[in-house]
Formats: C-alpha cells, structure tokens, sequence
DNA sequence: GTTGAGCGTT
C-alpha cells in the first residue's frame, strides 16, 4: 500500500522548517522567492512518469520541462523528476501548492532543483588564490658540496 | 515482482 508509505514520508518530515538550517537548497521559505524556475520532485511513485507529472504540475504556470528520471538499466522511474517552469514565480506557486500533496498514491516533495548546467554566462565566482607567498626557496644553500 | 534516499540521459 503505497499510502502506509505516503503517510510515512509525511510523519518523516522531509521539510524540516528549522530556522537554524538555513540551507541554500533546502529552504522552504514561504516568503521567498526562488532562485530557479527548475524544481526538483522527489517522493513519486515508481508508476509516475513524465506525463503525470506534466499534468500535476501544469495548473500552477507554463511548463518548459516536465521529466521524471527513468533509471537506464532497467527503464523504470527512479522515483524523482524535474519540473522547469517558464519563471521562477509559476515555480514558486507550484512548489508551495504541490509540495508535500498527493501524486499517484505518493506524497511528492517539490524543491528547488540544483544547478546541473553551470550558465557560460554566469562563472562560479571562485577566487584564485596566489599560493606564492611562504615557497621562496632559497638558494642560499653554498655548503652543498 | 516491490517498496523509498535522492538532484537527470540532453
């Protein structure tokens, strides 16, 4: 009975609203906008498939991309998928009216989805640090002889 | 045929 399990999920708490757990991804902020019209859906049920999900989460914006992840060796659904709105607000709405809500006997959990493509546009800003200070090496070795 | 944390195949 996948609703045993649903209720689990749910009793299990994945959206933990702790103030001092303020994660860049794992914030459920209901005051806050999103960084990313991409969501990530976990909690589906091994029958979903990206039709479901397009249909699930069609009410709430105009859906770019509505794809659940399909394990390739055995061609089944590995249980999450992605949603990817046309803005970040139409991804908010869904995320704070289908997070935590029935989908094919499963409670789902939307998400913001994490960057998989880092945009050409926009670099990580990684500073790079001169490591040149404290390797002088000094030569003043006269007495190898 | 089946059992539940997670971030995908372009």
């Amino acid at each position: 009975m996948a609703f045993a399990a649903a209720f689990r999920r749910i009793l299990s708490g994945s959206s933990t609203p702790s103030p001092i757990l303020q994660s860049q991804f794992a914030s459920v902020r209901h005051n806050s906008t999103l960084t990313t019209p991409k969501l990530f859906v976990s909690g589906l049920s091994r029958s979903t498939t990206d039709e479901n999900l397009f249909n699930a989460f069609a009410s709430f914006g105009k859906l770019r991309e509505a794809k659940v992840i399909v394990d390739r060796a055995s061609g089944r659904s590995k249980g999450f998928g992605f949603v990817t709105y046309e803005t970040v607000e139409e991804a908010e709405k869904a995320r704070e009216g289908m997070n935590a809500k029935f989908l094919d006997g499963w409670v789902i959990f939307v998400d913001p989805a994490r960057p998989r493509e880092p945009l050409p546009r926009q670099p990580p800003k990684q500073d790079t640090q001169p490591n040149e200070a404290g390797f002088t090496t000094n030569k003043t070795i006269g007495w190898c002889g």
